[in-house]
DNA sequence: CTAATCGATACCGAGTTGGTATTCAATACA
DNA sequence: TGTATTGAATACCAACTCGGTATCGATTAG
C-alpha cells in the first residue's frame, strides 16, 4: 500500500517519453513500443492526461500526442491527479468517500495536514526532476513554516 | 489511490487512542468501543503492531496493550510500515516485487528518490504530531541537501 | 477517398482488502 | 487449584478495485 497504482506509473512514464521528443509528437503505438506498456492500456491512459490537459492530441496521420507545457511545468502531482483522482491518504483527507467513523474520530481534522504535507512533495517534483540524471533536490522553501491547511479544527 | 488503505488508518487511530492514556493499558475490547472499529479488526490490527513491537501485550485479566514507546518516538512510517508494509510508490521502489518493464524503464532508477522523500515525510511526523491540537510542522532540516540514494543507477 | 490515427464505450478476470469465525494459550485472583 | 478474563493464532470469505481487453466510431493528411 501506499504506491501509486501501475495506470499512474505508465502514465507518468509515457510523460516522461514525450518529453524527451518534445516538441515532437508520438503516436500510441509508438508510445507502446517505445514504453512496452499494453497498447490497450495506452489509450485508457491518453484519454486521461489528455482530458487533464497535460497533453494535447492530433488526429489523422502524422498525429499523436504532444506535451502540453514544458516538463518543468509538470508536477508528479498533476500527472497523478490525472490518472486517479487526487491523492487523499485518508478517506477524511478526500474531497468525495466519506468515512462513517468521522464523528467519533479524533484524526478526522488532522489529517488533511499530512495529506498536504506529501501532497507539495509531489507537487514540487517535476517531470524533469525525475527525468534528469542528477540527484533530485527538491527546492528549499518546502515545509520551513508552519503548515496547517486547517484552522484550529475544533468543529 | 495514494492512499493508507483502512487498516493502517484505524491502526494509527488506535495508537494514538493508545498514547493518549498512556502509560495506561488498554483491552482490545475497550479500544474497539473507544475507536468504533469492529473488534475482529481490532485483532488483526494488534497483531501486527506487537510484531513491530509498537505495543507490547499484556494476558490476562488487567491485560491489553500498552504503548511501546513514546508517542514523540513512533512516526506514521513505523505505523504503515508495521501493518502494510514499507511504503513503496512504484514497484521498482520497493524492495520485493519486480516489475516486468524495469528492464527498459528509463525512470526504474529514479523513483527510489521520490519515495525516499515522502518516506522522510511520513518518518518526521510523530503520532504526538498528528494528534496535537497545533499546527503540524515538521522539522526543518527536511529535504535541505540534495537527496540521492541511487548512484549514477545507469547498470 | 483512403489509410492512419485518436476517441469512446462497454466489458471482464484476478488479485487485494477489509472483515469474520473459531479455537487455543496465558494470567490474575479468589 | 480453579475459573474468568484477556490476548494469540489460524483459517476463511465476500466485495471491491484495478489493470487489461475488445470493439466500433470520428477525424484528418495526402
Ligand atoms: S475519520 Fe478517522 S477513521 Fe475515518 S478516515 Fe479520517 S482518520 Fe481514518
Ligand atoms: S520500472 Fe518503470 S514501470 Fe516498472 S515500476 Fe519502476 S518506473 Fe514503473
Amino acid at each position: 500500500m501506499l504506491k501509486v497504482g501501475r495506470l499512474a506509473d505508465y502514465g507518468i512514464l509515457i510523460l516522461h517519453h514525450l518529453g524527451r521528443v518534445r516538441p515532437a509528437r508520438l503516436s500510441m503505438d509508438t508510445l507502446a513500443e517505445l514504453t512496452h506498456v499494453p497498447l490497450p492500456t495506452v489509450r485508457k491512459l491518453m484519454r486521461l492526461l489528455a482530458e487533464a490537459d497535460l497533453v494535447v492530441s492530433k488526429r489523422g496521420p502524422l498525429g499523436g500526442y504532444e506535451l502540453a507545457r514544458s516538463p518543468q511545468q509538470i508536477s508528479l502531482a498533476d500527472a497523478i491527479t490525472a490518472i486517479e483522482g487526487r491523492p487523499a491518504l485518508t478517506a477524511c483527507a478526500s474531497d468525495r468517500g466519506h468515512c462513517e467513523l468521522a464523528g467519533h474520530c479524533e484524526l478526522a481534522g488532522r489529517w488533511p495536514g499530512v495529506n498536504a504535507l506529501i501532497l507539495q512533495v509531489l507537487e514540487r517534483t517535476s517531470l524533469q526532476d525525475l527525468g534528469a540524471g542528477g540527484s533530485l533536490h527538491v527546492p528549499p522553501p518546502l515545509l520551513r513554516e508552519p503548515l496547517c491547511p486547517e484552522p484550529p479544527g475544533r468543529k
